[in-house]
RNA sequence: GCUGGCGUAGCUCAAUUGGUAGAGCUCCUGAUUUGUAAUCAGGUGGUUGCGGGUUCGAGUCCCAUCGCCAGCUCCA
């Protein structure tokens, strides 16, 4: 649902949630805002105006374009609205009444928004001063009740979210109950700036873009050592968790599209060339290949459940303006595997599934997670029972494991319901990493069978599911979680060498072999430099431990280490040192 | 794709109203041999994203194009 459908929905349906205070505080600073500009650049029109999930905005039509120079003018302005205290007032009023109102002010948005309620809904205004805005509320008490508030930034929105309507001027807002969760706010947007990860990225060589292929990410040696790391410790979950992994080709002819669906919902996504007179097209997804594999031999019942794991490297065409660092890319891949099972054992596999998700997501520390159910939406392909029943099955399956979820009516694919999982970063930011999708479409399209237990003929259930996601979204949301902190196992390098002098050379090379035949990545810091100097490089480089090498370690054959956060361990030998460190070194089981 | 903004050395950034492109870091040389976050000196490095135009003269102004950034839209 867009923006746009949520406002309206807000303004009309009574079923939508009632607003949090602090959200309801937030819409009646977009008032106050609104009104603010009105007396600033009195030809203001106003679009719409809702909460988001840090602040407010309103859209605008005016002739000024705004800049960031007009921001202390409007908070100024907004300061004496919210000093005034005007109360915000609430008034039921007809229909012809509110539009001769808004056409009076020649306020045109508000006439059309009016036209886009449906007949039965009572309309509502609210006052506070001389402002008045059609809305359907709730406010607070009076304008002094918003208290810590800023413009936060300008950007261009169409009006409905239609890209060939008009363009108007979106003014983002922020408001707070004091200064002090303001300000917390505030420093919480500069952390997440420090922690960007094409900035991260950039600073610690782990990838690279270049223009020659754009949204393309090259990864440096030490970017693809994180890289294959993830996809190392994916892959002993696999051992575990009974997948197996396989390989399939890269480039199809466009008949597997035209089969799988693609061609005629995905086209415009897809990379495609003509060769020997053929079509081709660049995978976007796996799913259609595995289909092709499943296929390829008769399948018993017995063999059931397959789960099919495939790293394969996908491209999508995305459009230019959508891409963003790691997190929207157009060649990825995903840690994606397809699971073909009897209907009867869907519940089951959504349980392992759900099972080894979390079980990953520990690992990484993402602790807070929120499940989302999207049901069957209003045109699906496939039996009303078999949607019925799956979506049972996926809701048992998380109930059985006693996690809580929320139901999206109506969200699922057309070709089945899905299970979304989000997570919560360090600094509190969702995203979506995994998702569990049913399919009863491709199976049909395929012809996909499997003979049953009397020599009948079965269709399998098709389960789309990933955990991470993109590698490349993940280990962008991932580098912006640990601020480039990567754990021992994961940090392309985990130990850095600095001896203290040329003559301690000798031993700091002894130390990093035994460290390497020990599987152990290490760099030796040689420079004719001063501890200090190389401390605090290997420290920049978030190098997890640093080992100092003088004198004393020479002579006793020891090491002095030292964290990247500035803790110094007591002296120990190499050989203590190596045994304590292996098993924080390696990958987890 | 749309609206707006930005492209100067590998990185972070300077460069009066249009008037000879600079600094720090990185890198290379040399000196220094250092005990827990920056040793000193010297040097390399740029057709100012690419292509046109205006001008005596363009990093600066104009057009076009590519890329990036913010937002929108999109992400069956």
């Amino acid at each position: 649902m867009s923006e746009h459908e949520q406002e309206i929905r807000h303004m009309i349906d009574p079923s939508v949630p009632e607003l949090t205070p602090l959200e309801t505080m937030r819409h009646s600073a977009a008032h106050v805002m609104a009104d603010a500009i009105k007396r600033l650049w009195p030809d203001a029109k106003l679009a719409f105006g809702p909460h988001t999930e840090d602040g407010f905005y309103y859209d605008i039509a005016m002739e000024h374009r705004l800049g960031p120079e007009d921001f202390e003018r409007i908070e100024a302005e907004m300061a004496k609205i919210t000093a005034a205290k005007h109360p915000f007032v609430r008034e039921e009023i007809s229909r012809n009444a509110a539009v001769e109102l808004f056409e009076e002010e020649g306020e045109r948005f508000k006439v059309e928004a009016i036209a886009a309620i449906p007949e039965d809904a009572v309309l509502t205004l609210y006052r506070s001063g001389d402002f008045v805005d059609l809305c359907r509320g709730p406010h607070v008490e009076h304008t002094g009740k918003i208290k810590a508030f800023k413009i936060m930034s300008i950007a261009g929105a169409y009006w409905r979210g239609d890209e060939n309507g008009p363009m108007l001027q979106r003014v983002y807002g922020t408001a707070f109950p004091d200064r002090k969760a303001l300000k917390q706010y505030l420093q919480m947007l500069e952390e997440a700036k420090k922690r960007d990860h094409r900035k991260v990225g950039k600073e610690l060589g782990l990838f690279t873009f270049d223009p020659i292929a754009p949204a393309s990410p090259f990864f440096t040696g030490k970017g693809a050592t994180v890289y294959n790391l993830l996809q190392a410790y994916v892959r002993k979950l696999y051992v575990r968790y009974g997948y197996e992994e396989i390989i399939t080709p890269q480039i199809f002819d466009m008949e597997l599209f035209h089969t799988s669906g693609h061609y005629e919902h995905y086209k415009d996504n897809m990379f495609i060339c003509d060769i020997d007179e053929r079509e081709f097209g660049v995978k976007p997804m796996n799913c259609p290949g595995h289909c092709i594999l499943y296929r390829h031999s008769r399948r018993s019942y017995r063999e059931l459940p397959l789960r099919f794991a495939d790293f394969g490297r996908l491209h999508r065409y995305e459009r230019a303006g959508v891409t963003h660092g790691l997190t929207r890319v157009r060649t990825f891949c995903q840690d994606d595997a397809h699971i073909f099972c009897t209907p009867e054992q869907v519940e089951q596999e959504i349980a392992g599934v759900t099972k080894m998700i979390l079980e990953c997501y520990r690992t990484f520390g993402f602790e807070e997670l929120e499940i989302e159910i999207s049901t069957r939406p209003e045109s699906y392909l496939g039996e009303l029972e078999t949607w019925d029943r799956a979506e049972a099955a996926l809701k048992s399956a998380l109930e059985g494991q006693g996690l809580d979820y929320v139901i999206n009516e109506g969200d699922g694919a057309f070709y089945g319901p899905k299970i979304d999982f989000q997570v919560r970063d360090a600094l509190r930011r969702s995203w979506q990493l995994g998702t569990i999708q049913l399919d009863f479409q491709l199976p049909e399209r395929f012809g996909l069978e499997f003979v049953d237990q009397e020599d009948g003929r079965g269709r399998p259930v098709m389960v789309h599911r990933a955990m991470l996601g993109s590698l490349e979204r993940f280990f962008g949301v991932y580098l912006e979680h640990v601020a480039g902190k990567f754990p021992t196992w994961l940090a392309p390098v985990q130990v850095s060498i600095l001896p203290i002098a040329d003559r301690h050379h000798a031993w700091a090379e002894e130390v990093a072999a035994a460290l390497r035949a020990r599987g152990i990545r290490v760099e030796v810091d040689l420079r004719s430099e001063k501890l200090g100097q190389k401390i605090r490089g290997a420290t920049l480089q978030r190098v997890p431990i640093m080992l100092v090498l003088g004198d004393k370690e020479v002579e006793a054959r020891a090491v002095a280490p030292r964290s990247r956060d500035g803790k110094t361990g007591a002296q120990e030998t190499l050989e203590a040192f190596v045994n304590r460190l292996a098993e924080e070194a390696s990958i987890p089981a």
